[in-house]
DNA sequence: CACCAGGCAAGTA
DNA sequence: TACTTGCATGGT
């Protein structure tokens, strides 16, 4: 795993995941790029930010309706409209609206409780945990699975723990190189192995390991 | 025109 | 546990 970390490293260079200004800007994000094309979602937070309410309060006191246009441009508004609201006020209840509070839990009593917000799955979680929070939580996506799979690693359809321990117990619990992993994995997928041509030759890593 | 994007929840079997 | 479907905009 180590490995195939340091060829991607080697190609790609370093992503410096994830462009936010601010841990909570980073939990609207990983709300919003659900399924989603980041370059949608840049447009969703501009919008948030020129409205002046990229921080738990003031998101919490739009409403729904103007919260909703607002992020329009990200796709299924409503649903993430109502997934920001369970977000912030989450975060307003536990912790009194404050970030820096809340990276001081341990990670996995986080991880707990941003899995019982309604919206918020695994990977949305560790997203949050690894990039806004500093929590050492390898975040698996689709791009992730595929490649793995391509690489024979796995066969495609494991649960999404399975494929999380591979990584974290294959590598030291070291955030920053969490971080870089999984955005070169993001990198190397957005590039080269769009959806599911069984053959990528123009994939830097086809003739080192094989990425077929 | 079809297909995809840094998922999740609810329904069905 | 393992599929299937709805959610929606914007780019290729």
């Amino acid at each position: 795993m180590l490995h195939l970390f340091y060829l991607l490293l080697k190609h790609f260079g370093p992503q410096h995941w994830w462009p936010a200004q601010s841990p909570f800007e980073v939990m609207v994000g990983a709300v919003l790029t659900q399924n989603t094309a980041w370059k949608n979602v840049e447009q969703a937070i501009a919008n948030l930010r020129e409205a002046g309410v990229l921080d738990p309060r003031a998101l919490f006191s739009v409403s729904s309706q103007v919260l909703e246009e607002l992020i329009r441009p990200a796709g299924f508004y409503r649903v993430k409209a109502a997934r920001l609201r369970s977000l912030v006020e989450y975060i307003l209840d536990r912790y009194g609206g404050e970030v820096e509070l809340m990276a001081r839990e341990p990670g996995w009593l986080l991880r707990k409780e941003l899995l019982s917000i309604h919206g918020i799955g695994e990977e949305t979680a560790d997203s949050i945990l690894l990039y806004a929070l500093d929590k050492p939580f390898f975040v698996v996506d689709t791009y992730t699975r595929r490649i793995l799979t391509r690489q024979g690693v796995i066969k495609g359809r494991e649960p999404y723990s399975e494929i999380q321990r591979l990584f974290m117990e294959s590598l030291p619990a070291d955030v920053e190189l969490y971080k870089e992993y999984h955005a070169l994995l993001v990198e190397l997928g957005k590039r080269y192995c769009k959806t599911r041509s069984p053959l990528c030759l123009e994939c830097p890593l086809y003739l080192e390991v094989g990425c077929g």
